[in-house]
DNA sequence: CTTGACAAGTGTACGTCATACACCTACCGT
DNA sequence: ACGGTAGGTGTATGACGTACACTTGTCAAG
């Protein structure tokens, strides 16, 4: 059942995910549902949770790095393939195992790499802000491909009262900019994260003593 | 009236700011409100549009780096006020003056720099996506002060079921140290954001012949 | 001083949402 | 044969956004 609730919620977005909905796809009357789950929010906490059991767990070793970069790629596939699931990831109160699997196995493999325990907490923290946000921004802007970009931005560029055009020059310049070349989010994401793993590696051993 | 709205989301949340509680804090009726907005996702637009006017936009000149991380401080700033605020804000689809200015401001301070335009543009990216995740952490954990992460980790150690001791011990070790130290946000998120302000300057050249 | 247009507020009503509560039914181990 | 239980049903309630028709206060043009 929470797998057909991802499925939906995939499909019609999370506001069309309703409880009438998924008991319509699930064959059952509405009611039925709350045989399994105690509440919508109940519901959730479950659907959160598949789509943490999708993320790869970075495994313990020396080689945090690519453990790093791997789970975070991992990551915002997961929420690439579940839209839905960008603003309730982080808010939930009641975490599933898979959800405190993840945290933990995170947790793990920095400070088995020996990371301290504060350096470990920063660089959760950092490249977390990171994915969610960029995951965000990702869904906010409205298309997917790079040719896609262009097409949004030729629209945009084509749509703008002539005011615009001295108001807002940079952003005149970006639509224009866009509308040609177009915009590749995976390569975007990995500048950004590569970047982000560069400071961690380098401030590592400064953090290091610091923390205890 | 938009004022007013935001007021009443940040005292009861996004979910309590319906078109009901909103027209009864104005004392009117609540259709009396749809001759001043199109319907509620015109009203979330002027609320979104009013969070932007409240950040501190970034001057033009060389010095990029104070201006990025003055607008940085002061957009997450802006997001801990008003904390309903965090997923709409790039998911608008009829941007507000505001929000144009902001993101113009961005564009206009690197660019005048000597940024070239992709250099800007990943800058940009890789910042707000650190800046919006972390205000989505920072809303989901639940807490505020660092006093306050110490008690609420205290809770939650004192709540674990014996059995997640061996599953997570990472996680049981952070809360532990959480229950003792505390966790100043603020402190944390100036660290990330200064270290991906080093990665941007260290990156600026590399990225200024390969750009256009 | 009247008029009439327009901005703002009102009252009623509808369809959709989550969900409480009482009821039914098929299957299982005893 | 029987009683418990997991799962499904039917009806109802209150909150939500908002459509539609109506009233009122204000103010410029005649």
């Amino acid at each position: 059942m929470l797998i057909a609730a991802v499925a939906v919620a995939d499909r019609v977005g999370i506001d069309g995910m309703t409880m009438r909905t998924l008991s319509q796809d699930l064959g059952v009357v509405p009611m039925a549902l709350y045989k399994h789950v105690a509440n919508k929010e109940d519901l959730l906490d479950g659907m959160v949770d598949i789509v943490w059991s999708e993320v790869a767990a970075p495994a313990q070793g020396p080689d945090w790095r690519s453990e790093m970069r791997r789970r975070s790629v991992s990551l915002r596939q997961a929420l690439g393939r579940h839209r839905w699931a960008n603003g309730l990831m982080e808010g939930r109160m009641r975490p599933g195992p898979a959800n405190l699997a993840a945290h933990n196995a995170m947790l793990g493999c920095l400070r088995s790499a020996g990371f301290s325990f504060s350096t470990a907490v920063h660089t959760t923290s950092a490249l977390d802000a990171y994915i969610y946000g960029f995951a965000l921004q990702e869904r906010g802007l409205g298309f997917e491909t790079a040719e896609e970009s262009g097409a949004v931005a030729r629209q945009k560029r084509d749509l703008q009262p002539p005011a615009a055009m001295e108001l807002y020059p940079y952003l005149i310049e970006m639509v224009v900019e866009m509308s040609r070349g177009g915009y590749d989010f995976t390569v975007e994401f990995e500048t950004g994260l590569d970047l982000l793993l560069d400071g961690v590696e380098r401030l590592r051993p400064e953090w290091a003593t610091a923390g205890r």
